[in-house]
RNA sequence: GGCCCCAUCGUCUAGCGGUUAGGACGUCAGGUUCUCAUCCUGAAAACGGGAGUUCGAUUCUCCCUGGGGUCACCA
């Protein structure tokens, strides 16, 4: 047996989706695990979607996956070196049209292709009365296959658009599926579809066949959502006379209440959000001026069927302090998931290698990976556990590797959190969050006191905090302020976590009943304003002498007179 | 609605005629800890229903039920 060559073929879009995703890993998988090739090709035969390269920045999720592909739109990786290329190409189907319409022409010369000029309305018109009739709608070409050459040349002399449609054959056909079996669609099943649209661009269908044929394609590994569409793809395959090609296609993955999982969810959820905070415009950004413009805002907000752009929602989001589900590739990379982890997961959500295992990695997974584990049935998206998956994965890395990855997270998503810190305080935070850490996110997020000024440092006033400043005999305020006296007498230079943790105990067995909680508590809330923090000594530590004592100060002031 | 596919704990799944139906996440109950989070112990939790086939069905067949996909000049 030769060489798989599998194929990844998504339309143009800024961002992969975790379905696409898991889609590309498997395909890649199949062929990397034996020795094949995994293609990449751009779907681009919709005008109505643009396909400038602003709409390939899905290129560097597969890239941050780790999937690089051998053939395909070239690319250039992070680390310098180049993905893409190759001698199939070009590889967006858009530049394609040629031999598309070379095929379409043999089709049409052998009488298994027609021109059709039904306008849009009669179409509809037709679809509306099937559905009246409970009927599923199937073209009827009796009316076009009528028409003789001369009624054709007329129809295109009057400018009417026509369309290529292929002759179908109403016949039974039986697909082979390497995941979920033998199906047969009865005759009848497959009208006579589109392949060249009006536009003069070829269809879906037909491009795809015409391009696994041309560009060696073995193995269709795709989602089930294509499973009947297999049936025209095979038929066209047929009457053009290519090759046989394996499929697998592949269980569906939804929320986890079992809708779909789509870019509106996101808007869904910060709807939800901003109607529950009762906002009314747009959240300002770091310019003054709102994220999004005032009507935009408006229309989105009331309307249910409007999308905000990507960007726009996450800058609303972040400024609301809020979580948006993540759907693309691209918003588990920002919410602080790790590739390795991310792939991991996407694989267990459709096959499993067996044996109770389920921690392995891209090597692991082409080595072992094959259709007869895929499973049938379609997967929700259990977000939990991917969360679980990242702890681990994080604890498992040893601290320096920890440091150097989360600083990449900070550069790329959090850059005025690094320019404020400052490496070395960067690796102790980076000591401190590990052990508590489920994202890389989540230590930028989780810290944000760090890096505001001292003076703009706000105390919330919460059950929590006020437990922990005015209750008890003493109270944490008192303590607060002797403690603050043995940390004064610290100088800067001997400023280190461990010193602090050193003072701070002694101080605690003179003043607190060697109880380190009743005085680690209020210093929390003196220097972060809340109630949860990394361990508080490596935060005195972070700060450093000056803001420490400059917060417990501001924080005794806050408080005076305060009762609980 | 027609057609096609699917069906094990809440979730992801293991199982491929005989198992105390396994693991993981989550949940619950304890324990450790300066908050949070880790971490440790333990527990509860599934073969959708009905007919067959068989000495024996979670496993094979059929029906029902339930779920999903698809019926575009989108991909």
């Amino acid at each position: 047996m030769t060489a798989p060559v599998t194929r990844f073929a998504p339309s143009p879009s800024g961002n992969l989706h975790v379905g696409g995703a898991r889609t590309a890993l498997f395909c890649y998988a199949y062929a990397k695990g034996r020795g094949g090739k995994f293609l990449l090709r751009i779907e681009d035969t919709d005008q109505k979607r643009s396909s400038d390269a602003a709409s390939l920045g899905f290129l560097k999720d597969l890239e941050w996956l780790g999937l690089r592909w051998d053939e395909g739109p070239e690319f250039e990786a992070p680390d310098g070196s180049r993905v893409g290329g190759g001698p199939h190409g070009p590889y967006f189907q858009s530049e394609r049209l040629a031999i598309y319409d070379r095929e379409i022409a043999r089709l049409i010369a052998a009488g298994k292709a027609y021109e059709a000029f039904d306008t849009a309305e009669e179409l509809d018109a037709a679809r509306a009365a099937a559905r009246a009739a409970g009927r599923p709608y199937r073209y009827d070409g009796s009316k076009a296959l009528a028409l003789s050459p001369a009624d054709r040349a007329r129809l295109a002399a009057e400018g009417r658009p026509g369309v290529v449609r292929f002759r179908s054959g109403e016949r039974a056909v039986t697909i082979h599926d390497e995941i979920l079996g033998d199906a047969t669609l009865p005759a009848g099943e497959v009208d006579d579809f589109v392949i060249r649209k009006a536009d003069g661009y070829p269809t879906y269908h037909f491009a795809v066949v015409v391009d696994d044929e041309t560009m060696g394609v073995t193995h269709v590994l795709r989602a089930q959502e294509h499973f009947n569409n297999t049936a025209k793809h095979l038929l066209l395959q047929e009457a053009l006379g290519y090759r046989r090609l394996t499929y697998g296609h592949l269980p569906l993955i939804f929320n986890p209440d079992g809708s779909k999982m789509s870019k509106r969810d996101k808007d869904r959820a910060l709807r939800e959000a901003v109607v529950a905070a009762g906002l009314e415009a747009s959240p300002a950004g770091d310019d003054g001026r709102p994220l999004v413009d005032h009507e935009t805002f408006l229309r989105w907000k009331g309307d249910k069927t409007v999308q905000l752009a990507a960007d726009a929602a996450t800058a609303v989001a972040d400024a609301m302090g809020v979580a948006l589900p993540e759907i693309n590739v691209e918003d588990f990379r920002r919410s602080g998931y790790l590739p390795e982890v991310l792939v991991n997961f996407l694989a267990l959500n459709g096959w499993s290698p067996g044996n109770d295992l389920e921690k392995f990695d891209l090597a692991f997974l082409c080595s072992r990976f094959d259709l007869d584990r895929v499973v049938k049935t379609p997967a929700k998206f259990d977000r939990a556990k991917l969360l679980a998956f990242n702890l681990d994965a994080i604890q498992a890395m040893d601290a320096g590797t920890f440091l150097r990855r989360l600083r990449a997270h900070g550069e790329r998503y959090h850059p005025e959190f690094l320019r404020t810190l400052g490496e070395p305080r960067l690796a102790i935070l980076a000591a401190a969050s590990q052990p508590r850490s489920k994202t890389l996110d989540e230590v930028f997020r989780g810290n944000r006191a760090l890096v505001v000024a001292d003076d703009v440092l706000v105390h919330e006033r919460s059950k929590a905090v006020e437990k922990a400043l005015l209750k008890g005999e003493p109270t944490g305020l008192d303590l607060l302020a002797k403690a603050k006296e043995s940390l004064a007498a610290i100088p800067s230079a001997e400023w280190s976590p461990a010193r602090l943790e050193q003072a701070m105990n002694e101080f605690a067995g003179g003043h607190a009943g060697g109880n380190i909680g009743k005085v680690a508590q209020p210093l929390r809330v003196a220097v972060t304003g809340g109630t949860v923090s990394p361990p508080i000594f490596d935060v005195l530590a972070i700060l450093g002498r000056d803001s420490t004592l400059r917060r417990i100060d501001r924080c005794l002031a806050a408080f005076a007179g305060a009762t609980a």
